[in-house]
DNA sequence: AATATACGTAAGCATTTACTTACACAAAAA
DNA sequence: TTTTTGTGTAAGTAAATGCTTACGTATATT
């Protein structure tokens, strides 16, 4: 099974608790709650998150809350540094210029 | 059906069908012998990039040259943001450093 | 005109994914 | 001590994914 954190954020609904739980930790319950599923399918989801670095799970009690762990996410800003160079450089600022022009024309 | 940049580049073959073509527009086969998967298979991950907007595919007599749109990336950018100002916190950073002295004395 | 090349796409298939309900169990509360 | 709460996990399932082989078709070459 590939669990990797492209993997991972491929999923919505796993997004959604990435960015619910960023400046908060929260236990899965808690989390749930947001959630128009199941409860066992979000614990589903943060044993993805967990398994792949993005979350850690810290126990107080019979509570679990869920922490992020940014510094992950940041092998997506690695990834996308290359990229990011282009998007960035005059050609494709042009590139973008066109497109707006155009699109105002519509 | 979802296609959205997260989905796409969930996949390893995608991700490396975008690094190569990233530089310098090629043409289907040409991206096709540079991987160990059918031909067919390789048109079918052009497809779903290009349906999300990463690749468009410029026809040349018969030939199609695939080409990256890096703007379409910036979307991935976009949601790592908020998450960037974390990992890049002065919190985050002694983490950072605890991390690396601990694996240090292993 | 016949053949070769560069594709796209359909059909089939094994595997993975994203859920569900049902159940088990430990910790806390009563 | 019994009950409630917070959770993990197993089993089942429908749909999606990532491939394959087979085939069709437009463009270029001979």
């Amino acid at each position: 099974m590939r669990r990797d954190v492209f993997q991972a954020i491929a999923d919505p609904t796993r997004r959604d608790i990435i960015s619910l739980i960023a400046h908060q930790s929260l236990n899965l319950n808690s989390i749930a709650e947001k959630f128009e599923m199941s409860r066992p399918a979000i614990s589903q989801h943060i044993k993805v998150l967990k398994e792949c670095g993005i979350v850690i799970v810290n126990q107080e009690g019979r509570e679990r809350y869920c922490e992020v762990q940014p510094r992950k996410l940041k092998e997506l800003d690695d990834w996308l540094e290359p990229f990011r160079q282009i998007w960035e450089s005059r050609f494709d600022k042009l590139d973008n210029l066109l497109e707006e022009i155009k699109s105002k024309s519509n």
